[in-house]
Parts: structure tokens; sequence; C-alpha cells
DNA sequence: TTTAGGG
DNA sequence: CCCTAAA
């Protein structure tokens, strides 16, 4: 007998969503073959793409001769599959305030004007709906447009010191294509060194096996097909069915509607998030978005090892010196202590299922005879965050805001809790039955969360800066910084900072690329030890080039060729502010007005993307690739260019009025 | 250094 | 994005 629910949980924590599978649509287009194995995935946004489909498998009762105190329940095992991981990059964070709005807005658009503003985090698959709770909700979700790739992992659960301990995480991509320095898709891997706490693999899993949906990605084949660029002959195949046998496990293969707890309608809408501890609270306030300092020479697949494996954080002094009057802080609370507890109102239901088809070849005939308690999880709890905005950015950086200190938090390792009606369970060596979890009952309530592994170390870090995790910083010499806001393109280069995916309208094409190797407690910057990449730019005409040639141009000699980073929406947007103000021709002034913080954008990128846009508003929709930009920008681009074209033309005729299309812009983004 | 344009 | 002539 099996029992299975889907747990729901509503609080103010953050959640990661349920990913429903559905077509792979969406999937992005332009996969640049430029950079290497630069990016990690951190397991917040693992778990975030296979949240829901978790499937926690355990035996009950289990023998409890584990040392108590002992978190023994521990990810050992981690395993999913490139291409499924590419459901990562649709996922991000919206903001529901009666409705979703599109990263331009500003907050203070949707409501968000008072400083205490509270913000909290819904359930995402019900996004839609579980908005207004009187206040906003941010809630992780998915890109619908983007689909849902089947994920196959597992995650065995183990020692918890063994896994920081024996379990390593290699990071590193198997394929070279990043945009804007967010990997398409990465593949994660905890790999067990050693054998389990009791000297086998045997002993460690099937103590705690915590299965993952292993259905076979629908589109596996699709995806070299779709994505030609991919297809570096690299195989897909080290995921979880490789590591199952490795331990010698067969897969639970449940269909998606068992093994997503989607067996009964979920429509269930959350409870209302507790209301917040104000007290507690940082209020939203500005928001400093200096964040990278890129120079020529962008960093290379090893530069980002550090940054995603711990958060980088510059000196207050970074943070705070530009400007003051737009800042933005995240500040974790007390993960551990204050993770809110939630009721999980799920339905419940019952299979019956073989009690250890699963484990057939490894389980005792004991074994096999006890109940087995199927759980499936919906979504994970995530620390709770308190983010502080300016009224006056924009929704999107809000977003951005929260998907970065999510990842912060959680990038450098997590645990995962399990709370049952609202009480934490820290005794480890109890068995489910003992813990009050079994086939009979005990499954109301229960919720699982994600808690940073290091607290400690990672709130002393957070206190001052937020780091993102993916984004490369500069080649090693500069570290990650946070750039204060300019004007209100805080946003604009904000999301040049942001590691995780960038919302689905501003980077829906975004691919995510690489292979990560997590190691709990590497904190050694990969990028200040691994040698520059040899070549990332394979720049035509210099591909022959050696390390002693000199025959390459100097800029190339010493600079590899940068990352490709696409505008996002919100780029594209202060770019075209700041032409209408500034017109064409002063990309410097541009630079200055618009991009000043933003290191990674200089005044020749700012021009060829304004050509690039003007190019782009000319040809029909169909013919553009890429990120959407909406036409309500590229109209503004025709606009403005047809003006300030005209307009320079006849500079000398003072009398010819500016068309309307062109207005001045705002006062408000002239500071 | 910045602009402008081709690649 | 890169490269570079030209300003």
């Amino acid at each position: 007998m099996v029992l299975q629910r889907r747990l729901d949980y509503g609080f103010n924590g953050y959640q990661v969503p349920f990913l429903p599978r559905g077509p792979r649509s969406a999937r992005g287009k332009r996969h640049t073959c430029e950079k290497a194995a630069e990016d990690q995935m951190c397991p917040f946004e693992l778990l975030a793409s296979v949240a829901g489909k978790l499937l926690v498998e355990e035996n009950s009762p289990e023998p409890s001769n584990e040392r108590k105190g002992d978190s023994k329940h521990a990810f050992t095992k981690y395993n999913v599959k490139e291409e499924e991981l590419d459901e990562v990059k649709a996922s991000n964070v919206g903001v529901y305030d009666q409705g979703s709005y599109n990263d331009g807005t500003l907050a203070s658009e949707v409501g968000f004007r008072g400083q205490t503003q509270i913000v909290t985090v819904k359930e995402c698959s019900q996004a839609s709906s579980s908005a207004s709770l009187g206040h906003s909700s941010i809630i992780i979700k998915r890109d619908p447009s983007v689909d849902v790739a089947s994920v196959e992992e597992s995650l065995v659960n183990g020692s918890k010191d063994e896994f920081e301990r024996q379990s390593t995480v290699t990071a590193g991509s198997r394929h070279s294509k990043v945009e804007d320095g967010i990997p398409s898709s990465l593949r994660f891997e905890c790999r067990q060194n050693k054998m389990g706490a009791h000297g086998n693999v045997s002993d460690a899993c099937l103590e705690d096996l915590m299965n993952v949906d292993t259905k076979a990605p629908l589109l596996s084949s699709e995806s070299s097909a779709d994505e030609p660029l991919h297809g570096d002959g690299i195989p897909h195949s080290t995921s979880f069915p490789k590591c199952l046998n490795d331990l010698g496990l067969s897969v639970d293969r449940d269909d998606d509607e068992k093994s997503s707890g989607c067996t009964q309608p979920c429509n269930t809408p959350s409870k209302p998030a507790r209301p917040p501890r104000t007290g507690d609270r940082q209020k939203l306030q500005s928001f400093s978005s200096k964040f990278w300092k890129f120079g020529r020479t962008e960093p290379k697949d090893e530069d980002f090892c550090n940054t995603e494996l711990k958060p980088v954080f510059r000196s207050r002094k970074m943070v705070y010196t530009r400007q003051r009057t737009q800042r933005c802080t995240f500040k974790r609370r007390k993960l551990f202590e204050r993770v809110p507890v939630s009721m999980s109102d799920g339905t419940l239901t019952t299979e019956e299922n073989g009690a250890s088809s699963s484990l057939t070849g490894l389980k005792t005939a004991y074994e096999s005879e006890v109940f087995q308690v199927k759980l499936g999880i919906k979504s994970f709890k995530v620390p709770e965050l308190l983010i502080k905005m300016p009224e006056t950015a924009t929704v999107g950086s809000l977003k951005r805001t929260v998907v970065e200190a999510v990842t912060a938090i959680l990038c450098g390792g997590f645990r995962v809790g399990v709370q049952l009606q609202g009480k934490k369970l820290r005794d480890d060596s109890k068995s489910l039955t003992q813990a009050g979890i079994s086939h009979g009952g005990g499954l109301d309530n229960l919720s699982f969360t994600l808690e940073p592994k290091a607290p400690q170390t990672r709130k002393q870090l957070t206190a001052n800066k937020v780091t993102t995790c993916f984004l490369p910083a500069c080649d090693g010499s500069d570290p990650p910084t946070r750039f204060p806001a300019a004007l209100s393109l805080d946003d604009a280069a904000f999301a040049d900072s942001c590691t995780v995916p960038l919302p689905s309208e501003s980077l829906p094409c975004t691919v995510w690329r690489a292979t990560m190797t997590l190691l709990p407690h590497l904190p050694t910057p990969c990028r200040q030890k691994t040698p520059r990449l040899q070549s990332s730019g394979h720049r035509p005409g210099h591909g022959d080039r050696s390390p002693g040639r000199r025959s390459v141009s100097p800029a190339q000699r010493d600079c590899p060729r940068r990352i490709r980073r696409p505008f996002s929406v919100s780029e594209v947007e202060a770019l075209v502010q700041a032409v209408e103000d500034l017109g064409t021709g002063r990309w410097r002034d541009v630079k200055l007005c618009a991009f000043e913080n933003a290191k990674h954008r200089t005044y020749v990128d700012l021009k060829d993307k304004w050509k690039t846009l003007v190019h782009t508003a000319k040809i029909s929709p169909q013919q553009r690739r890429g990120e959407p930009v909406p036409q309500e920008l590229l109209d503004r681009v025709l606009a403005v260019n047809a003006f300030w074209s005209q307009h320079q033309a006849k500079l000398h005729h003072p009398k010819h009025p500016p068309p309307p299309e062109a207005p001045p812009p705002p006062p408000s983004l002239l500071a």
C-alpha cells in the first residue's frame, strides 16, 4: 500500500514549483558556442526544476540504528539529465499582485508602494490564482511558454556528513554554449564517492531512498534536433539511470501523475501565508544594482566555479559606495529556526503498489514486505527572504532580486528539512513510522524545506551582498560587484548581473548548459586557479592560433572573446529610452546615462545593439530570432531612429518639430 | 577615446 | 561581439 499525496505549502517561505511537463516548444534557439563550461546550477535550482516530481520513497519502518542527531538523510546522489534541466531556464520568479507584471513595470506601479511591502512567496503552480493575499506574492514559477522536460534524477538519502565529506560535485559544462552568462542547462550531479555509512552503497541507499520521478525525457531525442548547437557529441547518459545502476538499484518509474502527486486535482488553493513578522523583515528599500565588474576580458569557464559555489559578496563599501538612493539588500533570516511551518493541504490518495518493485534486486524478504510511504513532493519550501527595493525599481528587477537572493542562499549547498505538523523532524535516526509518517497516516502537514547548508558562513556573507551564482565575473581580477542603479536602469543593469535564469519574457531563449559537480566544501575560487580558457571564442581566422602565436590582434591576444550576453528586454528598454533622450551617435553618453554601471556593456555594445535593434525592427517578426523584443519597443526604436536621423539631418532647422513617437524621457528617468 | 560601419 | 579606420 502506498500513500501518495500532494503537498501544498502555503507559507512565507519560497516554494519551488511543481514543474508540469509539456511540449518543449519554447526551447531556446540561439545557442552560442562561445564559452565552455562556466556555469553551475545551484542545488536549489535543480530542485526547482524537479520540484513536484520528487518522490520520496522509504521503507517503513526502517532500521533505526543510526546515531541520533546525525543528519543521516542527506542527499548523496542527485543526478539530472542535462536536457531536462533546460527547464531551469524556464524557471523564474514572478511577481503577482492581482496579476503578473512585466519586468518593465515599476514596482510602484503594481502596488509596491510602501516601504514595508511584504513579499511572500506562494504556491507557484497556482501562481495565477494565488495572488493577492493582502500583499504581493512572489512566486517562483516557470515560464509557461517553455515546457518542462522530464527529469530523471535520483535523490538517495545518505548521511549528511557523508554528503559533505564524500560527495563531490564537479562543475563543468559539457556544453559551451552560454548566453548572457547563464547556463542553458545543466547537469547536476552529486556523486557519492564512498559507500554509505555502513560501508556499502546498498545500505546507504536502502535506508533512505529518494527517487525522483525518473520518467525518460519526452524529448530526449528531440533535444539534439532542436538544438543542433548542442550536439557536441557529449552523451547525455550520465544521469540518473547510470547512477542507479552504479548503486545496483533499479529505477522506480512512476507515471507523471503518480510521481508528481497529481492523481487528484490539485487546485486546492494555497493557504494564506503566515502573517509576516514585520519586525523581522527588512523593508523594501533601494536596490543597489552594482553587480559585476566586467572588463575587457570576460571570465572563462573556470571563472565561474567559485561564485557559484559560494556567494561572493563585495564589501559593504562596494555596495554602498556608489549611490544612496537606490539600494536593494537582501537579508536572510535565520533559516533554520524561522522557516515558517506550512501545512500541507494536498489531497491524499492511496494506491496499491509493489512494495519493493523498485528495489527488487536488493531488498530482503523482510524489506519487501514492509509498507512503503510514497510521497509526492509538489514543491519545496525555501527559506524566507527579506527584500528591500525602492518603489521605483521595476518588477523585473524585483523578480531578479528574488532569484538572486534565493540563489545566494542555496547555492552553497542545501539540506532538506522535514516538518511534520509544524514540527521539525530532527531525529534522523527515527524511522518514518516512528516519526509519524506511515502509510496509515501522518502525511498531513508534512512539508519539506530547503535549508542552506552553511548558514553561518552564508549569513555572514549575505549580510553585505548577495551573489549571483552563475554570472561570470571578470577574469579573476574583479570580483563581482553590485552597482548602483543608473537612473532607472538599475533593472537593466541588474538583469545582467542576475545569475539565475532570467524571466522568460526577458530571456526566453537563454540557454543553460552546464555540468556541475558540487563540492559542498569547496570554497576555492576556481577562476583564480584555473588557467584561462584557451580560446572560448572560435573566431574565424584565429582558430589556428597557437598559444605562443602573436599573429592575432592585440585585443584578441590579451582578451578572449567576451561571453555573449544578449540584451534583456529591460536593457533594451533602457537603451531605447536613452537614445530617445540623447539621440543616436552619442553612445558614450548613452552608456554613461543608462549603462554606467553595467560594466560589461560598452558604448560600442550599445551602439551595436541599437544597430541590431533597428534591423530587428525592420524585419518581420518571423525573421527575428532570439528573445523577442516587445513590439512597442521596436516601434520606439524605429521612431527614434527616424527622428534622430531626420533631426540630425535638419539640425539646422530647429523649427522642425520632433515627432510624437520620440517624446522626451520621463523625468523619472533623468533623475 | 569615441564613432561609425563592416565582419 | 569583434575589429578598426577615422575623427
